[in-house]
DNA sequence: TTGTAAGCGTTATCAG
DNA sequence: CTGATAACGCTTACAA
């Protein structure tokens, strides 16, 4: 590959020379800036990524570490994060924690040298994160976690918000007696949707029956269980209400698969507003949630801290939600 | 940050025995290693990725770049890469050429020295990259793009025997008279699909109207308005293939809102099976296609070539698609 | 088995 | 404005 060198004796100037031109540096005569871009052009010059990082310390590329690149929110997720950053001349670095056999140390170790800061989403042993994390040697942002005691940033989406609008909508159309199918147990949005559902039961005085919390882990298979579960042991809901868009999608082939009618026989409402719940049928209502918007911030955040360490303090933001109706919990559509 | 001297320091050797501890060379007494961890790990040490760069020449990262990080297939392609990738030791650096006012070429040239190798998956101004690229100093592996002249590892999707699969079983169910609602003009895969159901027609001998050629852009509103005009121009096929599932689905709400029931009155499939496509009412029949797949055999070829750039020999694989059966196409399902 | 020292390609500090 | 040159943190001959 062609080095600074080699532009340098093309041009007959010295490397620094070069060096400035490429930086923009305005102590270069126009004269010698153009000599420098015809002989760096003529080569195919560019710089080598890891030589400028290794003298002035920064890669301009933020690591991103989540649990597992699935389903809609990656996407979403990325979507934002790769927007921003770009816009802010950043790279990224993708990994995930979950495929590896390694510990989540060794994955955050090896980004050393390789990242100037990092967005990290993961759920389980986050205490041994909190633990480790922060003497990384570069500024962290937390998504989706519990608050953490040690500051640092942390976004996160209105969970307790949106679980609690939806349950007020459910309320509004009439019903008292609601199910709830639950996410999955180490999970924050989980334990923050699950809370947010107590509370409103508990504020808008609803049925209390604790058999109307059903247990689940955010797969389809686990909203079919629940739904058919809730028909077997005739619980009799008039609605319910899963932790997630997938599992109400699979409360809705188990309630179609025994004959009922949704929303005429019972209603039915999602979390995450995932872009199938618009073509199910019915179309799901759910509270929509923008992982794009979440990716955007975080990196903002990131960038912010980056930019001036200094005048940069951690605090938590949240993402609010919105709460999408659509036929399946039965309300009047305008 | 502490460094590799430091460590040094610390265990009382010199630099070189920190650094052939950390990279496992055999010409350490074991008391030596033994110190340096203890060290490194009281230190809280680990290697400066860009560093290790600079002097290997190596990087352990692969660059992916993307259109726009959209849509079912991406998180699937980024999962088979991200999984092939880790287990063997890299990094992914992911950007996307879309959003970027930058030309692709720029983007190349900004992972000099950050990637060891590129997975490349773009549609429009191709050629241009077939000129770029391949003297960027690292092995290329071309997404989805035409067959390249230049001599560079592709991959690509059975698109054209895809879509054969699925005429012939829309042919075998009794259809005639099949529209096709077709893709994005620039893109490759949509071209393959066309040229794919062009030959079916004219080997199965089906009706030949040039108007069952509808235009198509890969989204569902282009869907919708296909299949409204095939409605009001009473073009009257008993099947429509879309060139992909959101386009389908797009047609399948717009045949129910004219009052037309899939399968009875008309039978729909798709391309690519998105996740969505088995949640539609009816359920889609379509092409699956194996994103993850992709990604994984794209990793493994590019780290082929990196493994041993003399035996390896630039070739083009064609990952294959299935038949998915489901209700929208009328067909009796076991 | 260990240490010394020469780079790797840049940037940044100083003199000119 | 420009040019030497010393870092940056690490690997790797080469010597010991």
């Amino acid at each position: 590959m062609v080095t600074i060198k080699e532009v340098a004796r093309r041009a007959r100037v010295s490397v620094a020379a070069v060096s400035r031109v490429f930086n923009h540096s305005p102590l270069v005569r126009e004269a010698t800036r153009q000599r420098v871009n015809r002989a760096a052009l003529r080569l195919g010059y560019s710089p080598h990524g890891a030589a400028q990082s290794l003298v002035t310390n920064r890669t301009h590329t933020i690591g991103v570490l989540l649990q597992d690149p699935y389903g809609p929110f990656f996407s979403e997720l990325i979507r934002g994060i790769e927007r921003t950053a770009q816009a802010r001349g950043y790279h990224l670095l993708v990994s995930t924690s979950r495929s590896a056999g390694e510990t989540l140390d060794v994955v955050l170790r090896s980004m050393r040298g390789r990242v100037d800061g990092l967005i990290l989403m993961t759920h389980d042993n986050y205490a041994a994160t909190a633990g480790g994390t922060f003497q990384l040697g570069f500024p962290v942002v937390l998504l989706n976690c519990p608050p953490a005691d040690a500051p640092c940033d942390s976004l996160g989406i209105a969970n307790y918000d949106g679980t609690v609008a939806m349950m007020r909508h459910l309320t509004d159309l009439g019903h008292r007696r609601i199910a709830f199918i639950r996410g999955s147990e180490e999970n924050f949005d989980s334990a923050e949707r699950l809370r947010g559902y107590r509370a409103a039961v508990q504020r808008l005085e609803l049925d209390q029956d604790p058999a109307l919390e059903l247990p689940g882990d955010f797969s389809e298979a686990a909203g079919h269980a629940a739904a058919k579960f809730i028909v077997d042991r005739a619980l009799h809901p008039t609605a319910v209400f899963a932790a997630n868009d997938c599992m109400a999608l699979g409360a809705l082939s188990a309630f179609r698969a025994a004959g009922l009618d949704v929303p005429t026989d019972l209603a039915v409402a999602g979390f995450d507003d995932i872009p199938m719940a618009r073509y199910a049928n019915p179309a799901l209502t759910s509270v929509h949630v923008d992982f794009s918007e979440l990716g955007e911030r975080a990196t903002d955040r990131l960038l912010g801290a980056l930019r001036e360490p200094a005048a940069h303090t951690p605090r938590r933001e949240t993402v609010p939600t919105t709460l999408v109706v659509r036929r399946s919990c039965g309300a009047a559509l305008s």
